[in-house]
DNA sequence: CCAGACGTTGTT
DNA sequence: GTCTGG
DNA sequence: CCAGACGTTGTT
DNA sequence: GTCTGG
């Protein structure tokens, strides 16, 4: 799963970082930086999408289904979509094969279930949180599938994303050892192939090989 | 033909 | 919007 | 994960 | 205790 990223470089330094335009339009200001960005805070985040990959944009993290008239976070959990489960289940975004997307992040954060024993000889699970890097800090991608939705309170179509997942390479397994799961990460390479198209959903199953080989750096924090 | 589903799994 | 199940 | 709820109403 | 909602 991957409900929590950090995010906290400002629009402009991101765009130049990753040879990006900036996003257009009043939404910038809807976008605050945070080292802690709780998916269920259905924030505004900075997306890049197939229509145009050099064009950063700010969607909201949690995919609205094109036939929702009303915002609706209750019937069902949007904020990830497992690559496995896509094609077995009707999903909430039918055209999947079409609305690729990817989140810009500095990196995410995964809690590592510990057992341990308390003062009174119990056994306990407690958590530790990591936040997953890649070399340098650098910005990366996070695959995602998006829907436009008309969102009626600012009276606009906005891009909603929901981040794809599947199952963890050993790093994350480590980390993320209650669900083994991760986020569908993409260096920059990666990410150009998915948002020309060069990449579909079912690929992400596989590349165990490049999943493995990601530089990742996990930190106590 | 209509009704119902459409998704995931979690902290400070 | 589109597919599935009855 | 934690916080909050935890119920019923009615025909052929 | 267990489910739901966020």
């Amino acid at each position: 799963m991957c409900y929590h990223i950090k995010q906290t470089t400002a629009l402009d330094i991101l765009a130049e970082k990753m040879g990006l335009n900036e996003p257009k339009g009043n939404y910038q200001d809807l976008f605050e930086p945070e080292s802690h960005i709780n998916g269920y805070s259905f924030s505004w985040v900075p997306i890049l999408t197939n229509e145009n990959p050099r064009q950063m944009k700010l969607g909201k993290w949690w995919l609205m289904p094109s036939w929702e008239k009303e915002w609706n976070n209750k019937l069902r959990n949007t904020l990830n979509t497992r690559v496995e489960k896509i094609e077995e289940h009707r999903s909430i975004c039918y055209k999947y094969q079409e609305n690729h997307a990817t989140l810009l992040v500095d990196g995410f954060y995964e809690w590592q279930h510990v057992a341990s024993v308390n003062k009174k000889g119990k056994k306990e699970i407690t958590k530790e949180r990591h936040l997953i890097i890649m070399p340098k800090g650098d910005p990366f991608h996070l695959a995602c599938l998006y829907a436009d939705w008309f969102f009626p309170e600012i009276e606009a179509i906005i891009k909603t994303v929901s981040v794809l997942t599947r199952p963890a390479n050993t790093l994350m397994a480590h980390i993320h050892n209650s669900k083994k799961r991760m986020p569908v990460i993409l260096d920059n390479e990666n990410a150009n192939n998915w948002l020309s198209g060069h990449l579909e959903v079912n690929d992400f199953i596989e590349m165990d090989d490049y999943f493995e080989s990601l530089p990742l750096d996990a930190l106590k924090r």
